[in-house]
DNA sequence: AACATGGGCAACCGCCTACGG
DNA sequence: TCCGTAGGCGGTTGCCCATGT
């Protein structure tokens, strides 16, 4: 966080570039964003800014929009099948926040970066200290090797199985494209939360059916406020009060016609899934209500953790190519 | 009560890419 | 083909606040 300022160092002549300011924004500087962004939806972002009178960058108003005014945030803390679906795709996807970011809807790519900086980093570097006294310090980056070494060890023939499908994002054989095209289409199938109230329907995500950015409070029905100014995203989770509703998250699914399908209750005392079983083994010795049962199941769960990765694998590529574009997920990318 | 410390997180920075002229 | 601009993204910074001493 910085403290409001106008940037006073900048040799632009531009009156305006002069004065543009950094730093927090105001509640008035919200709300003259917002309510530019509502009525006459994004354009260019400098635009944007000039236009609504903000004495801010294009890049500036971006960030304020995508990372706190954004009407489909969730915010509130993560729960622990978010926690866990971050883990998960970190294992897979590296530093790729906004890819990350986009299987999990409401969050955004700053909101869990800092998570997994914050929280994520130093439970499993705690984690890892205590199962490897030996282990190096120095130069940690949690990956699939911190996870092995914090209890995720599994048999010789799933470890192989797991290694030979990261190898897909490693290999020096193959051409950049390849492998861009290789890692999207894996990407893109990666599981993604879904909001426990917006399910998908038949117009994809963000469709009015749970209580929504309600038109009687914002002024837009529940079409959704930007579909209609061009596609932005249909109607949101936002609560009566205007508090962000953080709907529980029932289920995991990749919707009907996708080989991966991935449900979990969002109940840490019941089920294996493999989520849990993440959750069991990262949260060790942490106030969760473990029974017997999922300890027993703790070995199983993670082979079920491999398995799914197994599952993605075997895919062969002409598959992952022909199924990529008829995914719904989200894309924010879309939307700014 | 005062101060020190560390965590959380909003915002900025710099680089890269896409795109249009 | 080159160049300028805007958008996107990951890394980093620095302030606020809770907690500890």
């Amino acid at each position: 966080m910085r403290k409001p300022e106008v940037s006073g160092n900048n040799n632009n002549n531009n009156n305006i570039n002069n004065k543009l300011r950094k730093g927090l924004w105001s509640p008035e500087e919200d709300d003259k964003l917002m309510n530019y962004m509502l009525n006459s939806g994004q354009g260019c972002w400098s635009d944007v800014a000039r236009n609504a009178g903000l004495q801010r960058c294009g890049k500036s108003c971006r960030l304020r929009w995508i990372n706190y005014l954004r009407p489909d945030l969730k915010r509130g803390a993560f729960s622990q099948q978010e926690e866990e679906l971050i883990i998960h795709l970190h294992s897979l996807l590296g530093n790729r926040w906004s890819q990350i970011a986009a299987r999990l809807p409401g969050r955004t790519d700053n909101e869990i970066k800092n998570f997994w900086n914050s929280t994520i980093k130093k439970r499993l570097k705690n984690m890892s200290s205590n199962t490897s006294p030996n282990g190096s310090e120095s130069s940690y980056e949690p990956n699939n090797r911190d996870l092995n070494m914090a209890g995720f060890t599994t048999s010789n023939t799933q470890d192989q199985q797991h290694a030979d499908f990261m190898p897909m994002f490693n290999s020096s054989s193959q051409s950049p494209s390849m492998h861009a095209m290789v890692l999207n289409s894996i990407i893109d199938r990666l599981p993604m939360l879904e909001h426990g109230l917006n399910m998908p329907c038949s117009g994809g995500f963000f469709n009015s059916t749970g209580p929504c950015f309600s038109s009687s409070q914002s002024g837009v029905d529940n079409k959704g406020i930007y579909l209609e100014n061009g596609g932005v995203f249909g109607s949101v989770n936002i609560g009566a009060e205007g508090d962000v509703y953080v709907p529980p998250l029932e289920s995991v699914s990749t919707t009907s016609d996708h080989n991966l399908k991935v449900e979990s209750t969002c109940n840490t005392d019941t089920n294996n899934s493999y989520f849990d079983d993440i959750n069991s083994i990262l949260l060790n010795n942490c106030n969760i209500n473990s029974n017997n049962k999922r300890a027993e199941n703790r070995a199983g769960g993670v082979e079920n953790l491999f398995q799914e990765e197994l599952t993605i694998g075997e895919w062969d590529l002409e598959e992952l190519m022909k199924d990529v574009s008829s995914f719904p997920f989200l894309d924010f990318s879309n939307i700014q």
